[in-house]
DNA sequence: AGCACGCCGACT
DNA sequence: GTCGGCGTGCTC
């Protein structure tokens, strides 16, 4: 009798095996219904056999195989088993998260079948320059694989190359997967896309879309119905029949890395999986990741496409300043300099943009008579200051207070906020300017993807002349009246522990700076440091982003770091420090590791927010200089930690390629 | 991961 | 005398 093996939805590395009389190895990549302990599950048949593994009288049999889908196909397992293999991810786990809670559902709801939408109107959008023609002439769409790097300067129009490149896969009656990073980016970009390909099916896929509009468009893709697919980093196991170019705007954002369950990152998942359908991938930044620019730079796995001009050639890169705050008085932390700069724009009718990334309208209160600080209960944080809606809150485990009207330690009347955040500086700039319309964007501001669209709107209209705010503000928008930018807090990642620190407040910063002045009126950058001759900043002013990258590069090079190193990390919490250290020194002591002498282990420390919500936190460093060495290693490592006894209050998880340590 | 079974402390 | 703690083992 025919055996079905199927992966379920649990953290156990193998496949689990039932009986099914009159199926076929045609129904391998069908999801079924099967009899589990005392309940039942929605698993999917990886495979259809004669003789199974198991006995066959201790197979039950599987209740129902489902076929309102296709079966998963071929390929779409080669990527699941490779991300499960990487990642040190059970493969039931992986097969699972892709697909759309509904299809996981022992019973389903009933629910009418909707429509996907379809795009209504047709633009025109432009010729191309020199640059972006040679670019596009450079990535052959039906050549087979190839991984191209497209590195571009803001305004220097990386979307117009991306859409030819569409036109080119879509002419070729191929599929075409857009990955970008964040919900933000997609109605401006997705309204683009639609915009130029009128007769096509577009569809998203992100986390914000309802339920059952995730499962319609990601049955379109599926079906082969849609012909382009924009989604964030959960689109890219996405099956699609026709699939025949990637692309992954900004591709150094950080939130393409998954960071609970299967911690992968989806830029990397994308490269093998192009690799894997011998079709093209395109990563597109204006700041590369280092990992991406040294495989591109050296002549390596990557090609390296360059666009300098922008593409409209009127709008000039902005002026960068560094704004020397060593010698002046600050009002709010905000310099005479940038007040004055300011008031030029309000004079002037243009915008300004106050950058701090720092939500909240101070990051801790304190009592200058005892010391007290608020810090949170649970996690090794402090309590951040809304007082917007007078509240204490954590931004790391969402603990929240109430603001007490005395020092809970001594009593005292005279406590303060320390520090400060958006809303303050929101706050401060509203007295300063009382004239102005002033729009605070933060996490706290703009909860959904709607109310960003109608922030988005109202900047747009013209109904805002200082905007206030986050990172947020930095991604991929175009602010036609934004002539200024001022960037203040930048030195606190200058000096941070976490090497890539630097990294990323470039990105961060060279990101923001292209917020101003992108049409007729020219821009310009203030950044306010106590340390102008910080060579970052150097960089920053020069536009420099290759000088930068080659001085990181080097640095990480000589100190034995990614990308010149490869890592993982094993990660323990519990309830106590001791017990999550005493499983990682376990950990560390495992007899398998005398075998891989290429593979180095650091001593388990905790972790530097080594508590959060009431778990105490602890790590261990595996690293080495070879990436197969490495890989080698996990799963003989995973298997032996998952043999040592520990308390059963005690998690652990392994993380490949880990963004912060 | 759930969910059972199984052996030791304070209590309706 | 029992209810319940979580340690251990299993799920085809």
């Amino acid at each position: 009798m025919p055996v079905l093996r199927v992966a379920l939805d649990l953290p156990l590395h193998r496949l689990f095996e039932y009986r099914a009389e009159s199926a076929s190895t045609a129904d391998a990549g069908l999801r079924v219904r099967v009899p589990f302990g005392r309940g039942e599950r929605i698993g999917v048949i990886v495979e259809v056999v004669e003789q199974g593994e198991w006995p066959d009288e201790q197979l039950k049999p599987a209740t129902e195989i489902l076929r309102d889908h296709d079966p998963l196909p071929h390929d779409f397992f080669a990527l699941c088993e490779f991300a499960s293999a990487y990642y040190q991810a059970p493969f039931g786990e992986v097969v699972l998260q892709a697909l759309p809670v509904g299809l996981k559902r022992v019973a389903p709801p009933n629910r009418r079948a909707g429509r996907v939408k379809k795009a209504q109107m047709a633009l025109a959008v432009p010729a191309l320059t020199e640059e972006q023609a040679s670019a596009i002439n450079k990535i052959a769409v039906d050549g087979g694989f190839s991984a191209q790097l497209l590195y571009g300067v803001t305004g220097s129009g990386k979307t117009e190359v991306y859409l030819r490149l569409v036109e080119q896969a879509l002419a070729l009656g191929r599929q075409v997967l857009l990955l970008v990073p964040e919900i933000n980016l997609t109605p401006q970009l997705e309204e683009r896309v639609r915009g130029r390909f009128t007769e096509r099916t577009v569809v998203s896929l992100h986390s914000e879309l309802a339920e059952a509009a995730r499962e319609r468009n990601w049955r379109a893709a599926f079906s082969g119905e849609a012909d382009i697919v924009l989604g964030t980093r959960l689109a890219i196991f996405t099956p699609m029949p026709r699939l025949g170019l990637i692309i992954v705007d900004e591709e150094h954002d950080a939130s393409f890395k998954q960071q609970d369950g299967m911690r992968y990152s989806a830029r990397d998942i994308a490269v093998v999986r192009a690799r894997q359908l011998s079709i093209p991938v395109l990563l597109g930044s204006a700041t590369p990741a280092l990992e991406t620019w040294a495989n591109a730079r050296d002549g390596g796995r990557y090609q390296l496409l360059t666009l300098k001009e922008r593409a409209n050639p009127e709008a000039r890169l902005p002026t960068v300043r560094i704004v020397d705050t060593r010698k002046m008085v600050l009002r709010e932390g905000v310099s005479e300099t940038l007040v004055t700069a300011i008031r030029q724009r309000l004079e002037r009718g243009e915008q300004s943009l106050v950058f701090l990334n720092r939500r909240g309208y101070a990051p801790v209160l304190a009592c200058p008579a005892c010391g007290w600080v608020s810090r949170c209960q649970r996690c090794a944080a402090n309590l951040v200051l809304h007082l917007a809606d007078r509240r204490l809150r954590c931004h790391h485990c969402g603990f929240e207070n109430g603001i007490p009207k005395a020092c809970p330690t001594c009593g005292n009347q005279d406590i303060h906020p320390f520090g400060r955040g958006t809303q303050r500086v929101e706050t401060w700039l509203q007295s300063e300017f009382p004239e102005a319309r002033i729009l605070r964007v933060d996490r706290d501001s703009v909860k959904s993807r709607k109310q960003w669209e109608a922030v988005l709107e109202q900047i747009h209209g013209g109904a805002a002349d200082i905007l206030v705010g986050t990172q947020m503000l930095a991604k991929g928008h175009d602010f036609p009246k934004l002539t200024l930018v001022g960037a203040l807090g930048a030195d606190a990642a200058l000096f941070a522990a976490d090497w890539r620190a630097p990294e990323r407040l470039f990105a961060q910063l060279m990101q923001v700076a292209g917020r101003a002045g992108r049409a007729e009126l020219k821009g310009e950058v203030l950044i306010q440091t106590q340390y102008p001759d910080h060579p970052l900043f150097g960089a920053l002013v020069a536009h420099d982003y290759t000088g930068f990258a080659a001085t990181q590069l080097k640095e990480r090079e000589q100190a034995g770091f990614p990308p010149y190193t490869f890592q993982a990390v094993l990660r323990a919490e519990a309830p106590a420090m001791a017990d999550a250290l005493a499983f990682l020194e376990s950990a560390v002591r495992l007899p398998t590791i005398a075998e891989h002498e290429q593979v180095m282990l650091y001593d388990p420390v905790p972790m530097k927010m080594a508590r959060l919500a009431n778990l105490e936190r602890a790590q261990l460093l595996a690293e080495s200089y070879s990436r197969p060495a490495l890989q080698a290693f996990l799963p003989h490592w995973r298997e032996a930690i998952a043999r040592i006894k520990s308390p059963s209050k005690l998690r652990w998880h392994i993380e490949v390629d880990p963004l912060e340590l």
